[in-house]
DNA sequence: TAATAAATTTGTATCTGTTACAATTCAGTA
DNA sequence: TACTGAATTGTAACAGATACAAATTTATTA
């Protein structure tokens, strides 16, 4: 399990200096790993941090994104959902209930940058959407 | 070119009652291959459509998406941008000017649903993003 | 054609995610 | 301890999108 040091030690790893909110919030995230939305992290922190401003959770994630320790994901039109894992790996959205799911196991290939588009291109994102086996039976 | 009457002839094929406010939405996006946001159809239709609102330019796209006529993209934090072309190809976004261009010409494969993900995949969106030519030497 | 019903459009109000910004608080240093 | 800069906070403002009722247009029936 991760903990307060270890996010602390993490945050160092991408020069970001560890306050106690960046702290939480990067713990947030190593913990779980379900795409969180600024307003998840942020209900999630602020029973135990009752002084914690929504803006900070903006500024936070805005800073992470920065430094490349976390990844922004463009997938759900409604909410910005963020990543800590970096690696190559896809997501699948269900359109029924809204929640983001990791699809690893897809070919490296899939993940090559496009060479002679006429573009400076840094990255990308592969995104499937559908519906979840729980909201199918449902 | 395009003209309101093939416009007119391709909302049918897709089961739409085309009123001119839909007819003129589909032709501007048959003509203008450019991804555009609500906004940008509803100021590039409105001074030859006085009475247009933009409500209609809303509920006009999402009708266009519920009978598979458009394709939305989620690529730009911002707004949603919507493609006619609903066939394989991928797109890129400049991250300093906003812009979003097609990519063809990527393997097919790159387009094929996985299977045993444990979810109904209905459907792909490959982006990737970067800085344009034009910005780069800007 | 006239009257009626149904569908579409319109404008306003509202909601929500995000950013701007000034004031306050905190951390580090002399 | 006093000072300086950075970080946090709260409020206000902004923008994209939706809800909804009123008005208009289109289709249907007598």
């Amino acid at each position: 399990m991760y903990t307060s040091i270890q996010s602390h030690r993490y945050l160092l790893q991408f020069s970001i200096k560890p306050s106690v909110q960046r702290t939480a919030v990067m713990e947030y995230l190593l913990k779980n790993r379900t795409h969180p939305t600024i307003d998840e992290i942020y209900l999630a922190l602020s029973p135990t941090m009752p002084t914690l401003s929504k803006t900070t959770v903006y500024n936070t994630l805005n800073l992470f994104l920065e430094r490349g320790a976390v990844q922004q994901l463009v997938i759900d039109e409604k909410n910005a959902r963020y990543d800590v894992d970096t690696t190559s790996h896809g997501h699948f959205i269900c359109k029924s209930c809204g929640k983001v799911y990791d699809i690893f196991n897809l070919s490296p290939a899939l993940f090559e940058l496009p060479k002679n588009t006429g573009f400076n291109v840094h990255a990308v994102e592969i995104s499937y959407s559908g519906v979840c086996n729980e909201c199918h039976q449902n």
